[in-house]
DNA sequence: ACCCATATCTTGAGAGTTCAACAACCCCCT
DNA sequence: AGGGGGTTGTTGAACTCTCAAGATATGGGT
């Protein structure tokens, strides 16, 4: 790691007001979305992508890759949501390993309570203080910062199926 | 709470492409960071603070603004880095209640180990997917997006201390 | 049919964060 | 002086996250 490349003026300011706006924001949201609902951000989006799915049932696999999730995490939230009734587990019947998370109406109820106040909050907190040139600006750019990360992860996974052949 | 400005397409895909890009970078850089150098990001962001401060010291309320950290939060912090050996307390001469964080030499040892490693992080996850303007677009935005959540905070206090006037 | 590499999911321990409560102190005001 | 409100910092408990290890099951190759 000899000789970084050290970021410009440019880049470091960049990167500072980045860094610092995500943490301001998503603090203040976790904030808004506690206080009002008593949900933490993650359990949301968890619950988000079921109610979204088909039947509001997912596999947990699949439920922890839209939810960015590990499946350690997911699998300590789920059992954490099933003891507040929101979330409920069901056996897979054509893969004995697999389980899947089901949303209950309790659950459902408790993301419609919570979902206006969670957008007021995403707009007073964010998207308010955006043009809508910088709204279009702030997709393009997340999307391509998500697509690499996407990429390497994806290709991290095939580099340990090749079996080991990093420099060979 | 009724009828809620729900968010249009386009707020929609820029909303949850910039948390997703907020995700995955940040669980990268964690990743990075902690692998090479055994460092979680909160705690670098605390070294790199008081490593900047004059005689490498700061006032525990101040270290905590700059770190965009609650005060308890910095606190254990603290603790845990003063038995890593990192930092070490030191009381405020001309005001008992205060205390100062002062960075050791071990401490500054860790960021100097740290620092090539995470910046190379940062482009190699995040700046090297972005325009030149790009970058740009990133500062103006982080900056208006910021400045908004600090005045916010600083309206808070200032309501508190009014005395609960709100809607007096 | 058996074996073994993979895949799915869970578990437990360790670490960081938050929140509320608390202790100690400063400072201004009467 | 001496109160009282505000500030600074710490603590403990509850919670979430991560990591490594483990339990169970699948699926293809022999």
């Amino acid at each position: 790691m000899a000789d970084p490349r050290w970021l410009d003026d440019e880049e470091q300011q960049a990167w500072r007001s980045w860094i610092q706006a995500n943490r301001l924001v998503m603090d203040q949201l976790e904030r808004d979305l506690q206080a009002g609902s008593g949900l933490p951000v993650t359990y949301f989006e968890v619950l988000v992508n079921l109610s979204e799915a088909p039947g509001r049932s997912m596999r947990m696999r699949e439920l922890a890759r839209r939810s960015l999730s590990s499946p350690s995490r997911l699998s300590h939230a789920v059992a954490r949501m099933e003891e507040l009734g929101w979330v409920r587990r069901e056996s897979c019947p054509t893969d004995r390993r697999g389980a899947f998370a089901v949303l209950t109406d309790e659950g459902f109820r408790a993301i419609e309570a919570a979902a206006p106040g969670h957008v007021e909050s995403i707009r007073a907190h964010f998207l308010d203080h955006l043009s809508r040139e910088q709204v279009g600006q702030i997709r393009e750019i997340g999307e391509a910062v998500s697509r690499h990360l996407r990429d390497e992860r994806d290709a991290a996974c095939d580099q340990a199926e090749a079996g080991g052949g990093c420099d060979a």
